[in-house]
DNA sequence: AGGAACATTTAGATCGGTCCAAATCCGAAC
DNA sequence: GTTCGGATTTGGACCGATCTAAATGTTCCT
């Protein structure tokens, strides 16, 4: 920083070059660490680098070598923390292998994922990591991204995309959460929360359902409750659940706000969560472990998931032609004291 | 999309020059909506782009044009909900003038942060946003992100770095809790929670002393209570406040994460928050609305903070000379039944 | 007809790197 | 003293855009 050079134009490569004697060409080896130059050079070449502060332009390097170092990572909602961990542990595992995340989130509007996608895409991403908004169109991102890029679609379902997929095994947790309540001696046990509509609920609703029908039961359409996946919505229809007789002694929740929800809503009734009623959850939140009754839930380490979604990115960038690749990953039940053994009636 | 230049390799500018018989000059004027261009020739141009499919190549752009349209935000901890809620602010509002959003997450490690400004500035960006990690020293800062880039810190103080600053009324917000407290009728009155090195929690405390001076209170020792600020040490430290006679009867807690640990720590105890002991958080985080009993707490509203660091850094694109800025925002106090009068002993 | 004034278009250099093929250096082999 | 092969180095084109200054029309006066 004390060359005059320094001042005010940024350095390039050629300032490098000038200083110590030697061809542009020379330094860019230096700079990719390519074994042909020699040792003596280099060390001559990477002082300069220190004497003048220089800082290399990737960009500009990109635009010649054709090789993009960056990744871009859509997001539907960045202030759920799911999502937001998600994220962290995505840009962790691109940050190890030398690339940059260009970050775009969407607030679960499908307009604003086609702009953000179109605006991301100029910046010539090697890949895309999408979560895609509630609503979205798998023609239209097609569009927005165009053949080239890989995409990696994260949770939700995108229909006939051709792309590879990283999901939640919805289905086998669910039966997980219903098994443990079974074994603790339940018989009648709600399914509670969430939107019949989303795929994730969905998928939730049929391992919970099949867990009962390998158990000989069958399932009450008065214990299948909708709600918005909120606490407070959740908290609100508690209710819902001992409408008519036989009032179930444990529900199954579509995730843990829901969960906790529920758990205040039971409290509100004069019912004590975990030890008249028995609760489960989805997603492991970090309150679910700290609530009263701690919570029993599945979790999915959104970090972890985050890294894997990324190192499938890159993957795929080496076997651009090769079929897509639909992962699910298994959950895993942590046993808390909200589910409790039915109580002796 | 049906041209078969379109196959395989990207399509560029020069493309739909020789696609409508015009020069590489011409489109480029299009490209920038600039007024000197035919509208008859502006409109084949754009029919050209839609017909090849093309999609601007912005970091060839910006090379030429030495015009950075990115924005590097780095955050310390993005599993946070309150940054993870303004960086979605920064993103929202980035994305509104144009720029996008190049993201670092740093885990609350200045070894990885000094890493990823490192590489993040290779991308040249216009600005920088720095939610600095602990234990950030300004002098290495400097010396990753230069001289030539703006920055603007968040959140905490970074010593005599000459850059701009975005933060919170740390010390009126503790100072109003604490008048609250005081109004109810509270006298003895603990602060607890935070490590006393971070600049906030100085700030904090500060506030919280002004008030009880105000009020011809002393500060006493015993009632400052430092913990990590996490609910689980927090809900461990809560004997903390009773060790020593007299106890208090209420507690401006560092944040809400450990006002929330404090409630269950003394639930633990056998007192009941807000019946038996007042207490307060800082931040507003969404479960603070639906704790039981429901947080009394200072809502800084984080989403609004990233627009408004983002705003800030831009509109010091335009000023790079200007003398640096420093903005405190007020926060607001949200009264709930976490804060009740203190009992009749 | 000649030319000024304006509107529109363009050739060619350029940004900061990488790529390629060719040039140079050097000690060993013939 | 040449020739050869490996180790290093290098000039110059190139990536996809923008910039500058100059080249082309057009129209409209005088």
């Amino acid at each position: 920083m004390n060359d005059p050079a320094a001042r005010r134009r940024k350095i390039t490569l050629a300032d490098v070059a000038a200083g110590c004697g030697v061809s542009r060409a020379t330094v860019s080896l230096v700079l990719r660490r390519s074994p042909l130059v020699n040792a003596a050079t280099r060390a001559r070449v990477e002082a300069e680098f220190q004497r003048l502060g220089y800082v290399y332009n990737r960009s500009a390097a990109s635009l010649r070598s054709r090789r993009s170092s960056s990744v871009a990572l859509v997001i539907n909602d960045l202030s759920n923390p799911f999502f937001a961990e998600f994220a962290a542990g995505v840009d962790e595992a691109l940050a190890a292998a030398g690339y940059v995340t260009l970050l775009g989130s969407t607030g679960e509007s499908a307009e604003r994922q086609q702009a953000v996608l179109a605006s991301l895409m100029e910046h010539d991403p090697a890949g895309v990591i999408l979560s895609p908004a509630e609503g979205s169109d798998a023609r239209r991102v097609c569009q927005a991204v165009g053949a080239h890029t890989p995409v990696l679609v994260f949770n939700r379902e995108l229909a006939a995309s051709g792309w590879d997929h990283l999901g939640l095994d919805n289905r086998d947790g669910a039966r997980q959460a219903t098994e443990h309540l079974l074994a603790l001696g339940h018989t009648r046990i709600a399914f509670f929360g969430g939107h019949a509509g989303s795929s994730s609920c969905r998928q939730r609703r049929e391992g919970y359902a099949a867990a009962l029908a390998a158990a000989g039961l069958a399932v009450q359409p008065q214990w299948l409750v909708e709600t918005a996946p909120t606490r407070l919505e959740a908290a609100g229809q508690a209710g819902a659940l001992f409408a008519r007789d036989p009032a179930p002694t444990a529900a199954v929740c579509y995730n843990d706000a829901v969960a906790l929800g529920l758990m205040l809503g039971l409290l509100a009734r004069g019912r004590r969560p975990g030890v008249d009623f028995a609760v489960t959850g989805f997603d492991d939140i970090p309150e679910a472990a700290l609530s009263v009754p701690p919570l029993t839930t599945l979790a999915a380490d959104p970090r972890a998931r985050g890294r894997q979604a990324a190192a499938l990115v890159l993957a795929r960038l080496g076997q651009r032609e090769a079929i897509a690749v639909q992962t699910i990953v298994p959950v895993q039940l942590r046993v808390r004291a909200s589910s409790c053994a039915p109580g002796r009636p």
